[in-house]
DNA sequence: CCTGCCGCCTGCGCGC
DNA sequence: TGCGCGCAGGCGGCAG
């Protein structure tokens, strides 16, 4: 459940049904899903095996759970991962990638993930901010986020600004929906150089891409199927909301010229050809 | 350093 | 009905 809003909403749940529960054990039913842990499997299930989770943490698109050993284990949901918190009678996801037990009788955390691009980790004192993702940015609702230092960092880069958007090390968060649906708000093509914004476009943009997030987190985030749910496996509704992204076709909210579907980068790119026009020296 | 491309996976809907 | 293709909210590693 990839981008921002909809980790929040993950990480909203994690807090209120797994911080203060002491694991039990730990079952590891796919190696990949646990990769980055270089130990392997088995020694992730073991250290796992008797700590107390004392929160939930997010950074951009990760999560963390730090532990009682400050410790941490890290989570991230690639394009397809859940964490589920079911009763233990509950039967099995297709695709149960991980199972946590818990000492009380409260129901288990599952990390369920059909395509496998996401995964859980043990990292040895990270519990403040993982060495592991000391290279992701903040992100737009980090009160770490500074946006004038974006704003210089993105005006550096020799790019597109849909690229630059959807770099984690620049500003974290944001993927390819809320990155189509910023750039239509701020009206700006995502073929734009970087390196020829103004800072005024630069702090439009970074302003709207937060708006988007917050306003999509109000409402559950986007949930076009089923893949992407809360922890009791609701879905957000901010899929009505969108004006650009998935909306090939139909009419802008704006203008009502009809939106277009670019391909970019082996995926999409929706705008409005009124109002985000293409740059006629553009970046890819 | 910085930028851009590729591969990693499974499943679904579409056209033939 | 079956099959191949394109497509899907992402990322790390590596080449240039």
């Amino acid at each position: 459940m990839p981008e921002l809003p909809e980790v929040e909403v993950v990480r909203r749940g994690l807090e209120r049904w797994v911080a203060g529960r002491t694991v039990a054990a730990v079952s590891v039913a796919h190696p990949r899903s646990v990769r980055r842990h270089v130990l392997g499997a088995v020694d992730f299930s073991a250290r796992l095996a008797g700590r107390r989770v004392v929160g939930a943490r997010r950074r951009g698109k990760y999560l963390w759970l730090p532990l009682d050993s400050d410790d941490a284990v890290i989570a991230h949901l690639g394009m397809s991962g859940q964490l589920l918190v079911r009763p233990a009678l509950e039967p099995d996801e297709t695709h149960l990638r991980v199972r946590v037990t818990f000492t009380d009788a409260g129901g288990e955390l599952r990390f369920v993930d059909q395509r496998t691009f996401g995964g859980l980790a043990y990292e040895s004192g990270g519990a403040l901010l993982p060495r592991s993702l000391a290279h992701i940015a903040p992100d737009p609702l980090d009160p770490a986020y500074d946006a004038p230092t974006v704003v210089m960092a993105l005006r550096r880069r020799r790019t597109g600004l849909k690229r630059a958007l959807l770099d984690q090390t620049l500003v974290s968060g944001i993927g390819n929906i809320y990155a189509d649906e910023a750039l239509w708000r701020a009206g700006l093509h995502y073929a734009r150089a970087t390196d020829t914004l103004t800072r005024a476009e630069a702090l439009r943009l970074l302003s709207q891409a937060r708006a988007v997030m917050t306003e999509a987190l109000a409402a559950g985030g986007t949930s076009f199927d089923a893949l992407y749910v809360d922890v009791n496996g609701r879905g957000g509704y901010f899929d009505r909301s969108l004006a650009v992204y998935g909306r090939a076709g139909r009419p802008c909210r704006r203008c009502g010229a009809p939106i277009r579907r670019d391909p970019f980068m082996n995926r999409s790119s929706f705008t409005c050809p009124r109002c985000q026009p293409r740059p006629r020296r553009g970046r890819w």
